[in-house]
DNA sequence: CGCGATTTTGAGCCATGTCAATCGGAGTGG
DNA sequence: CCACTCCGATTGACATGGCTCAAAATCGCG
């Protein structure tokens, strides 16, 4: 089902540093810090697309390179899809007993750290509190975002739906480096767009063929590109409370 | 803005007992858990109906009676409800520095007791460990409960919505002892209920109207009479996984 | 080259939103 | 006790955003 990779080639340090930086942000630890916890990433977990990430029960994931989505299937195949992680968030496949969470599903091949095991690892105390602290930031932050995304379902029109969304990605991979010019790789269909924000797949195409003749956003090939960010900023309602 | 008061009377050992209960429920505690955090209350706060309950930063209210919600209001007077909290539900007056998170603001006059004090006046550690793990498991719950609200924006019709939203507080409701024969208080305006389904207020009056007239709820001066629970339930696609 | 997945288009319908007005009850002041 | 006001519930007419169905075009890949 998984393999775990022992040697460090060249994307793994790619992907820890990236991970690291989204760390330091999240977890407003110190570029140190950062670095104390990457040292604790001992042997590198791969998993492909699709891969269903429950069953792991209580260890989270450091997710280090890959998307992921949190998904919830209803009984008549309607999908919601309620976020998704990048990396350097940590992933926690919450499958509590017999409720009815979501489930956790890797939209790209990943690469991630159990972070039990580098718990395990770590030797000095620090190095603990300093993983316990970061894997609730991250929860945090993504419980955060959770009320954003409720607000979007809730409120906002297709349009200002599809935008906050490209908005919020965006803002999200810029530190980890992965935006140049705000254009960025967006491993996602207009199917998946569509379940996470409660359109129809048809829908999510038109909305986005309007924004693409408004000479606001470019996307083709897996790439979106925000050409007008100071417009669609104001498009997307980003309103503080 | 507040008023704390010390004696108990009855309406107080009522609201005690109502909220040990959900405490015994959600916290999975066992009635005499319960009852050592029921004696842990001090004084009692009381605010009026309307009262925004932020600015408390960082110590959680454990309330004991009325209602309060979460909500968001958008710059352009949009507004968004994020879920309500109930008597024996832990509010946790988050306002993160600076970021867009949500207010809380109780809906009816509330009675609640401050869970900081609360610990103070805790003598054994058992008590501490009790209260946290108290505060946590409520918490818990209501992120659990934001995940069936994105669903419900997200995937659900209208009618959809109401029901599932009118089921999710007749079974919260239900262990207080606050619902008789599937009839409870909602005090709740219709354009309350719209804010919290995304919906317009006259679509909710109209999804009501149709409710009414299929016989299947009955809704007037504050209360609803779910009047077939067995209908409603399979309306509702209360779909595990 | 052919196949499945994804994107794209068009036509028509329905759910839901907007606007405008009325109605009823609760409180308030005279 | 009445007139007034405010808020919430109610109703109707109408507009439209978003959905469904159906089919073609394109892309990615073996």
């Amino acid at each position: 089902m998984w393999q775990a990779g022992e040697g460090r080639s060249g994307w793994v340090e790619e992907a820890l540093k990236s991970a690291g930086l989204v760390l330091a942000r999240t977890a407003k630890l110190d570029g140190a810090s950062a670095d104390r916890i990457e040292r604790l990433v001992g042997s590198v977990e791969h998993y492909p697309a699709g891969t269903f990430l429950n069953g792991f029960e209580g260890s989270p994931k450091w997710l280090l390179s890959g998307w992921v989505c949190e998904m919830r299937i209803l009984p008549d195949a309607r999908r919601q899809i309620f976020g998704f992680d990048l990396p350097g968030d940590m992933v926690l496949p919450q499958s509590r007993a017999g409720q009815r969470p979501c489930s956790h599903v890797a939209l790209t091949r990943i690469d991630c750290a159990d972070v039990e095991r580098m718990l395990r690892s770590a030797g000095a105390p620090e190095d603990h509190e300093l993983l316990n602290r970061a894997v609730a930031a991250s929860l945090a932050a993504a419980q955060e975002r959770r009320y954003d995304h409720i607000v979007r379902l809730g409120q906002y029109s297709s349009s200002e739906r599809l935008v906050s969304l490209l908005l919020e990605l965006r803002d999200r991979l810029e530190p980890l480096g992965m935006v140049a010019a705000d254009s960025f790789r967006l491993p996602l269909t207009q199917e998946q767009l569509a379940d996470t924000l409660g359109l129809s797949l048809i829908h999510v195409h038109r909305t986005l063929k309007a924004l693409r003749s408004q000479g606001l956003v470019e996307m083709r090939l897996g790439r979106v590109t925000l050409l007008k960010p100071a417009k669609l900023d104001q498009m997307a309602q980003r309103g503080l409370c």
